[in-house]
RNA sequence: GCUCCUGUGGUGUAGUCCGGCUAAGCAUACUGCCCUCUCAAGGCAGUGAUCCCGGGUUCAAAUCCCGGCGGGAGCACCA
C-alpha cells in the first residue's frame, strides 16, 4: 500500500488559519478577481464586503483585482453613481490594478451574440413577456424557437433599428424541461432605448447581466468571480454560455450577503425613506451606506476586519454591529481627543471656587497634547448625574477639586472639601459655564423595527461642551468623556459614533 | 408549488471535504478583579455549545450515510 498508492497516507495538515479560507486552483501570482458594481446607486456594506473579499484574495495571492462597472441597463444607471462608487471604493483604501466599464466591451458582446445567433445556440423571439414566462412555468418552447437561422438573422438585424423595446429579444437555446429555471431559454440581449450615461445613444441593444458577466469575465483573464448567493442557480448558464463561446471559464463562487438586522441596503426600501425625507439623504447616519457610515465615524480598517471576521461562508447571517463597534473602537480609541460634554444641563455653582483656570490632557495615554479651561466656579453637569446628587453627598468633578452639596434641585450649589485624589468617590464631568458651546448629539438608531419604520431612529440631543471643540476640524472623532465616541460632523454637530 | 443553498454557545465564526490529535478554538457580548482623575482603551479570570432533531455505519462522528425539521434564496427583457 504504501509503496503502490503513497498519496492515500498524504493527510492534510489541519491548522489553524488566519483570515479568508484558501481558494482552490489558485495560484500564486496567477489569480485576478474583480468587482463589478452595477453603477446604479450609492455603495453600501454589501458592496464593501464584496470587494474587500475579492481585494483580500488578490493580495493573499500576488494576483489582481479588477474593478469594473457592469453598466449594462441604462434605465438604471446614473454618471453620478460611478462617482460615488468609486469615492466608497477609494475610501475602505480597497486597491484595483485596473478600472473599465462593460459597456466599453459592447462591440465585442455583439461579436459574441453573433457567433451565438450563427452557431444556433441563440434566437430571437418576439414573443410577449407574458407568454415567454408562462412558457417557462409550463416548461414548453415557443415558436421562435423553431425559427430558421435567416429568421435569426434577419430579427437580430432588426433588433438595432425596426424593432421595438419588449417587441424581441436574444434568447439562449437552453433546456425548457430543466429543473433549474435559470436554463429556460433565458434572455441574452434585449433593446433598451434609454440613453446611457456613458455612451448616451450610440447602443441600444444592451446584454443582460448572464451574458455580459460571463464573456467579461473570460475576457478580463478573471480566474476566481465571487458573487453573492442568490446567484447560485446561474452558475449553470454561466459555464453554459462560456462553454459554447469556447471561451476561459473563471471558477465562480459565492458567499451570503450581508446585511445588518433592521438596516436594510435594498433601492426598494431606501429610496423612498429619502424622497418622504424620512432620512435626510443617502447619507443619513441611520444607513448602511459607506458615506453613511463615514460620517457616523466608522473608519474603513475596521469594516475592513469585521468583513474578515465574517469569512467567507454560504450561510446566512444576521450580522453583529456590536462586532463591528468593537472593532472600530479599539482603533479609534487611541486617536479620539478626550472632551467633557453635558447633556439636559444641569447649572452647577461652586461658592468657593478659587481657580481661574485648569489644564486637562487630551488623553490619558497617548500624548495629545493639553487645553486649556478657563474657569469661574460656574459650571453645568448632566442631569443624569446631577439627579442622583443629595444634599451632603461628596463627589469629585473631574480633574478639578471635591465638593459636598451644599443645595440640590434644580439648580445646585457646592462648596469645595479639598483636592486630594480620591478614588472611591463618584466623579463626573462638567462644562464651564461662561464660555460653554452649545451642540446637537446626532443618535442613529435602528430604522427599522419588525419591518416597520422606526419613526424614533433618530435621536437628537442638545449639548453642552467645551470651547475647546471649535477648534477641532470636521471629522474629528471625540471620545466625550463617560458618554462615549462621536464624531464632529459640523460647527455645531456631533453624530454618536458608540459607547 | 418547484429548484437550489444553509443549520456549531446570546451573536459572528474556526474545525466538517481527508472520522480520533480540542468532549469544540477565536472574536464579540455578559460577569468579576487589576490598571485608570471616564461607564473608554489595556491586563487577567469566569459564565456560556451533549455541534438542529432522529436513526445508522464505526473501536471512535460536529465531521460519513439515511430520514425529518428550521432558516434563506431563485423561478424578470434587474444586476
Amino acid at each position: 500500500m504504501e509503496s503502490n498508492f503513497p498519496e492515500l497516507l498524504v493527510v492534510k495538515p489541519k491548522q489553524d488559519r488566519t483570515g479568508l479560507p484558501p481558494l482552490e486552483d489558485a495560484e500564486q501570482g496567477r489569480v485576478v478577481t474583480r468587482f463589478p458594481p452595477e453603477p446604479n446607486g450609492y455603495p453600501h456594506i454589501g458592496h464593501a464586503k464584496a470587494a474587500i473579499i475579492d481585494e483580500e484574495y488578490a493580495k493573499m495571492y500576488g494576483g489582481k483585482l479588477i474593478f469594473r462597472f457592469d453598466d449594462t441597463n441604462p434605465e438604471n444607471e446614473r454618471l453620478e453613481y460611478y462617482a460615488a462608487i468609486k469615492v466608497g471604493l477609494d475610501w475602505l483604501g480597497v486597491k484595483y490594478d485596473q478600472v473599465k466599464n462593460t459597456s466599453d466591451d459592447m462591440e465585442l458582446i455583439y461579436k459574441k451574440a453573433e457567433e451565438f445567433i450563427q452557431s444556433g445556440y441563440a434566437y430571437v423571439c418576439t414573443c410577449n413577456k407574458e407568454t415567454i414566462s408562462k412558457n417557462r412555468r409550463e416548461m414548453v418552447s415557443c415558436k421562435c424557437s423553431f425559427g430558421d437561422l435567416s429568421q435569426n438573422i434577419k430579427r437580430w438585424n432588426s433588433m438595432f433599428e425596426k424593432y421595438k423595446p419588449r417587441e424581441a429579444i436574444v434568447r439562449f437555446r437552453g433546456d425548457m424541461h430543466s429543473e433549474n429555471t435559470a436554463m429556460r431559454d433565458p434572455t441574452l440581449l434585449r433593446i433598451i432605448d434609454e440613453p446611457h450615461p456613458i455612451h448616451k445613444d450610440r447602443y441600444r441593444v444592451w446584454p443582460n447581466y448572464d451574458f455580459a458577466v460571463a464573456i467579461e469575465d473570460s475576457v478580463d483573464g478573471v480566474t476566481h468571480a465571487f458573487r453573492t448567493k442568490e446567484y447560485e442557480l446561474r452558475n449553470e448558464l454561466y459555464y453554459e454560455i462560456l462553454d459554447k463561446l469556447k471561451m476561459r471559464k473563471p471558477r465562480v463562487l459565492e458567499f451570503a450577503r450581508l446585511e445588518f438586522d433592521g438596516m436594510p441596503v435594498s433601492k426598494r426600501v431606501l429610496k423612498p425613506l429619502v424622497q418622504e425625507g424620512k432620512v435626510s439623504g443617502y447619507d443619513d447616519p441611520r444607513l448602511p451606506t459607506l458615506e453613511a457610515m463615514r460620517r457616523r465615524g466608522i473608519v474603513p480598517e475596521a469594516i475592513r476586519r469585521f468583513v474578515l471576521s465574517l469569512s467567507f461562508t454560504k450561510s446566512d447571517t444576521l450580522a453583529p454591529f456590536e462586532t463591528l463597534e468593537s472593532f472600530n473602537r479599539k482603533i479609534i480609541d487611541p486617536t479620539s481627543i478626550r472632551l467633557f460634554m453635558v447633556t439636559d444641563p444641569v447649572k452647577f455653582a461652586v461658592k468657593n471656587n478659587n481657580m481661574t483656570e485648569i489644564e486637562i490632557q487630551n488623553h490619558p495615554q497617548k500624548d495629545m497634547g493639553k487645553r486649556t479651561v478657563k474657569i469661574d466656579g460656574f459650571f453645568y453637569v448632566s442631569g443624569h448625574d446631577a439627579k442622583s446628587l443629595k444634599v451632603g453627598d461628596e463627589i469629585r468633578l473631574l480633574e478639578l477639586y471635591n465638593v459636598k452639596i451644599v443645595k440640590s434641585g434644580p439648580d445646585i450649589e457646592a462648596e469645595i472639601t479639598d483636592n486630594s485624589f480620591k478614588p472611591k468617590i463618584p466623579k463626573i464631568q462638567w462644562v464651564p459655564a461662561q464660555n460653554a458651546v452649545k451642540i446637537e448629539v446626532l443618535i442613529p438608531k435602528v430604522l427599522f423595527v419588525n419591518e416597520q419604520f422606526n419613526e424614533n431612529s433618530l435621536e437628537i440631543k442638545q449639548a453642552l461642551t467645551e470651547p475647546h471643540y471649535l477648534e477641532l476640524n470636521v471629522g474629528a472623532e471625540i471620545q466625550f468623556v463617560r458618554y462615549g465616541y462621536c464624531r464632529k460632523d459640523s460647527a455645531n454637530q456631533v453624530i454618536y459614533t458608540h459607547k
